[in-house]
DNA sequence: TAATTTCCTACCGCTTTGGTAGGAATGGTA
DNA sequence: TACCATTCCTACCAAAGCGGTAGGAAATTA
């Protein structure tokens, strides 16, 4: 299957959140969790590997939480997809030539290095910070606080 | 992950050989396993999808075999996947809105939506005839029967 | 009849997925 | 100091998917 992980999936909805209280100080992962409707178990799993890819920054003990390590539009989906889901390569041929003998002269391999491409350039051209003006944007007429 | 199975790889392998026997009858599951390097058992799995979304043809009995059932031209390698591994969205909320309440207004489902695109096109560009041509030409100086 | 090949169904061990759970470590607050 | 909220680490678990192997039936040719 060509398919994103829940790990892809909410880690994305978990980071644009952060996205959208960037500047507001550490937000808590229940916080988050109750947005995305989601759960807190569940999301603390995808927060090592956020945090040792210094995507986000986090803050223990009372008044702990988490935020955004770089501003929104330094953060792109590819980043985010390629920490929490590994590499895009459709093959493992296409980055370790060696585990197939047939590497050098494989014609599909070429077609799944140029999709690991296209893959890579899609997720890359959007940032957290382009998730937050689509949804303030969308959102404007009903925005209060 | 975002990983073909085998059944992607595999097949597109199994229908390359089919391209470039095109034109020359049947030819056996046993003969394109052996140029591949594959299980004939295993590739015997991959035989009835493809069959039965009309892409390749067969002949029971001795003398049997399969064959493409269209031009080499006419077969996308976007077939050939969709057939073998499923649909390319990389999130099913993407293709069924209604498993998810938040559809209507998830910015990060509009991300996958547009992934799922990119990834359609990259293998809709390349035909089985991209294939046989790519091949042929890099065997060209080493081609005798 | 015999040989060959496709075709159908079942099975099996392994890994991944999508969580739940317990409890330790940390830091703010009273 | 004691308490509480929160992050953090590790283990566990059921279900599904993956990558095959295997047996044998059906069809076709010779």
């Amino acid at each position: 299957m060509i398919r994103l992980s829940t790990k892809g999936k909410y880690g994305a909805r978990l980071m644009f959140q952060l996205a959208l209280n960037y500047g507001n100080g550490p937000m808590l992962l229940k916080e988050i969790a109750a947005r995305e409707d989601l759960s807190v178990r569940y999301l603390e799993h995808l927060v090592p590997p956020l945090r040792t890819a210094r995507l986000i920054l986090s803050m223990r003990g009372s008044k702990g939480g988490y935020s955004l390590a770089k501003k929104p539009q330094d953060i792109t989906l590819k980043e985010i997809v390629r920490v929490l889901e590994g590499p895009f390569y459709p093959s493992e041929c296409v980055e370790a030539p060696d585990i197939c003998n047939r590497s050098s002269f494989c014609v599909t391999r070429n077609i799944w290095a140029e999709l690991e491409q296209t893959i890579s350039a899609t997720l890359a051209s959007h940032t957290l910070q382009d998730l937050v003006d689509e949804y303030r944007k969308a959102h404007t007429s009903e925005e209060s606080s």
